[in-house]
DNA sequence: AGATTATCTGTAGAGTTGTTCACACGTTAA
DNA sequence: TTAACGTGTGAACAACTCTACAGATAATCT
């Protein structure tokens, strides 16, 4: 791929744009490796559904199993609302499903990642803080 | 914050407050298994420093070894002042570290689990992509 | 010394996000 | 049927975040 052409500079100036390279190579290398736009856009969007307290604690919560919004909100300490929008929002990647029963929703984790992304979290911090909930028992 | 006030619910009839339980045991086991507040924090903030595509380019590029400021620049197409406040976040929690050689500054990986959760979240929107990444145009 | 380079920082403005309130919708009980 | 209930949705507003520009800082070179 890459023509192998070592930092063509030698007279002294690197510069082409307004963006100077060291390590070219390095440069190429790891721009050929790294995914597609779309592909990271998803990604971020994944983290950014993880990345507020609220939802967190909601996708905590369902690791131990379905629950319903009222329930949630007991859990959790947020409002039936906020309960109900953070899910909506989880609900379009597909993050979370609910299952209907008469007036009542019952939401669950609809994805093994989600559940994994959440378990490596929870040991990260439990490592850089105080050691609780040890083993988060996969289920 | 937290109200933290366990609903004193007496045992038969639920409570009268905005807040109705459905199935009580299953809150109060959940909320005994949920972890400290700070750590929920600390987690979404982990998320938080990953819901940025930038970011995440420079973290994915990071996952090669070290860089400096400009090479990461010209790897994720940011510019150099944006890479370095991106960094500055990164920095605070111990993501990143830096290493100074003259006027310039390595960034590399300081945290295996952040490998981890790079590796993982990239698989997931590997593997589910398939279907959502299908429609996407523009965004 | 001054000039140049690489990185860092301080804003300000645009854009996004979370929370609350109020009400709408569908379901169940009376 | 009407009323109550669990849930979903939209609007409004504060709070936060991203980005670009300017300037600052520190190391290197002439």
């Amino acid at each position: 791929m890459t023509p192998s052409s070592r930092p063509p500079a030698p007279a002294g100036q690197v510069s082409e744009c307004s963006l100077r390279l060291v390590d070219a190579d390095k440069v190429e290398q790891v721009r050929s490796r790294m995914p597609a736009e779309a592909e990271v856009a998803d990604l971020a969007v994944i983290f950014g559904l993880l990345s507020d307290p609220g939802r967190v604690r909601i996708l905590i919560a369902l690791l131990e199993g379905e629950m319903c919004v009222c329930d949630l909100a007991a859990t959790t300490g947020l409002s039936e609302s906020g309960v109900s929008h953070a899910l909506r929002l989880l609900r379009g990647p597909r993050v979370v499903t609910a299952r209907r029963a008469g007036r009542m929703a019952y939401y669950s984790l609809a994805d093994a990642h989600v559940r994994m992304l959440l378990d490596l979290g929870l040991t990260h911090v439990g490592h850089t803080g105080q050691d609780r909930l040890k083993m988060v028992a996969g289920r």
